[in-house]
DNA sequence: CCGGGGATTGCATGCGCATGCAAAAGCCGC
DNA sequence: GCGGCTTTTGCATGCGCATGCAATCCCCGG
């Protein structure tokens, strides 16, 4: 009745069908082992003729080294982020490692449920825009387990971060939106708790400053689509509205272009300009055509595990920054300056 | 010099603290076991002091049981798959469950890669937009993996599958746009390997022709924005073009939306009408404002996690197909019927 | 043909936890 | 206050694999 279903074949039984003992097998299948060439072709053929794979989880008991990596990925709708997974995935698993993935819901910081994470034994753990509470750093430093975030920033030490190039972006913004000869600025950010938002908007009044510009309205999007959205709605509905918003995301700045289309009438890149930071997908197609701040997702992926692998590797300072490099990359959703527009493979990019 | 990093502390440590057996502790995790209230308390005392907590890994190679569920998932830049991913995290980490994520890149089946997910003694595995080898399915039926796919569908036994209302879909899309007075249609679909796709096709030509309507222009998009904008190049390109254009998912609409606006001038709604299917969060957003069949993900995500539960409970045939339910949602990018649109809750929705 | 040294191999043990079984402890009614 | 029972506890063992150590084996030069 029952469906007569075998244990699955472990070392033993191979190392029986091939005539060695359980640790010959276990050395063949470990590289850089001590096995006679002869012996581990007798043992790889006995093993695919019993359908034998290494049980990982015990591999991972005894080596103490899981090749898992925790991620916990917060808005994962935003297509930026998926993205980013995305990437991780693949690099990771190039390299033989996988991902526990946890998609936290909305919540602010990577609490309780991410702790499990460390019960899995895993080697490093990765947050995508959260932070970590300050219990879960220190879990991990006990552990010895790297923690990396990404587009995140911390007090804590001992967290590594990998960032684009956010001062930058402000800057090049503000000076672009300058040189195409707007007047009234606002910001749409993330929430306060974001010191990336705050960061590229810092950079940006700064540059708007330097060049005699300015107030900037700033307003918070809480990186959502409808908190951006309201936030777009709220700043074009005052009078004298901007005629040019700079978005912490380029999510937030397809709600910011939706509301001012649909509800504004406004045409972009003539009544208003919007420019966004990521250069996700969508910035490229024709339904939103938006001029961003771009911050490549496999850099970021690259960065990462690029930390994770040196600290692995036992070099390399407890924690590391680094920063991705980025550009703008122009489109139509904002005015274009007369000058400094620059094409390159199909690439319009713009530097001051 | 090296910093001085103990081992977490196991049951042994908490044990000797608590002056007590490992077992006893052991079975102080083990939700319904033996244990006397004071006991418990005395341990969970003890180890909270020590900050212990039990060792997955360790409790998988006893139990023969990870909750770990192996993920395979393809399109994560199509939003509808991101959000798929998503509401199964939430879902299984509510039950205490994780997920072991593959992104695979753009190949077409599951292959060699996901098999190393065997390896990790996952309970289950779940494939989003992919079918899986039939090698790797002789595989987990072998380990009593339940295999379930999501949107997608196969005729090797024993798998599971979970998908929308695809035949429903084709039917009353067409049924809507012929209430809307279209005269000429095409449809946009996945690879002709997505029987998925095929489903929605011959449902949608099948009433088309009980309408006495008809032919269908199909061309291919591959499920990607790419594809799907070639295709919608190449039929509105056509002399006599169509003016109302199926797609098989929402994401190869959107690409539709892009190229007839731009590329042709388009009115969407007027000149030509698009209809897709899956109701991501885009398609409500104003730049695209699509009309779609939808197909809920959290539905898709609690019907493959039921399939997976009566699996593992015992119950249950070794293969279940469910079909989640889905409805028209009426918005901006086809014509809209004179009659037949009914709004509940700010939801617009058609029924023949 | 013998000894030495490096390459292979097997043995024994441990990783941290779960669990069947038997011993110990607490409980009841009479 | 005692026998019989139910709980509670500890003991011993196993899950599948890695690895230090010792035993073998093989290949050469002398």
């Amino acid at each position: 009745m029952m469906t007569a279903r075998n244990q699955p074949p472990t070392e033993e039984d191979v190392a029986e069908l091939a005539g060695v003992s359980q640790s010959a097998v276990s050395r063949a299948f470990t590289p850089g082992a001590s096995v006679a060439a002869e012996t581990r072709r007798k043992i790889l053929g006995a093993a695919r003729r019993l359908g034998y794979h290494p049980n990982l989880i015990a591999r991972s008991l005894s080596t103490k080294r899981s090749n898992i990596v925790g991620l916990a990925a917060r808005s994962l709708e935003n297509p930026f982020y998926a993205q980013v997974v995305k990437e991780l995935s693949e690099r990771l698993s190039a390299s033989g490692r996988h991902i526990l993935l946890f998609a936290a819901s909305s919540d602010e910081s990577a609490g309780p449920a991410v702790e499990t994470f460390l019960s899995y034994q895993i080697d490093a753990l990765v947050l995508t825009a959260t932070s970590p509470s300050k219990a879960l750093v220190q879990q991990c430093r006990k552990a010895g387990v790297p923690v990396v975030l990404i587009n995140r920033d911390t007090a804590l030490p001992g967290v590594s971060t990998v960032r684009g190039e956010n001062r930058r972006a402000g800057e090049v913004v503000a000076a672009y939106l300058v040189a195409g000869g707007h007047q009234r600025f606002a910001f749409i950010g993330g929430p306060d708790t974001s010191s990336v938002s705050r960061e590229r908007q810092a950079a940006f009044e700064a540059e708007l400053t330097r060049q005699g510009k300015g107030p900037v309205v700033a307003r918070l999007g809480n990186y959502t689509f409808e908190g951006a959205a309201a936030a777009a709605r709220a700043l074009l509905g005052q009078t004298n509205r901007p005629d040019a918003i700079f978005c912490a995301s380029d999510y937030m700045a397809f709600a910011a272009l939706d509301v001012a289309r649909r509800e504004f009438g406004l045409k972009l890149g003539a009544d208003l300009s919007v420019v966004g930071v990521d250069d996700v997908a969508e910035a490229g197609h024709a339904a939103y055509d938006l001029t961003t701040f771009s911050q490549p997702p496999g850099g970021l992926a690259e960065a990462a595990i690029a930390i994770i692998d040196a600290h692995m590797a036992g070099t390399g300072a407890s924690a590391e920054r680094r920063e991705v490099h980025g550009e703008l990359i122009v489109r139509g959703s904002a005015r274009v300056p007369a000058k400094g527009v620059v094409t390159v493979g199909g690439r319009r990019t713009w530097t001051p």
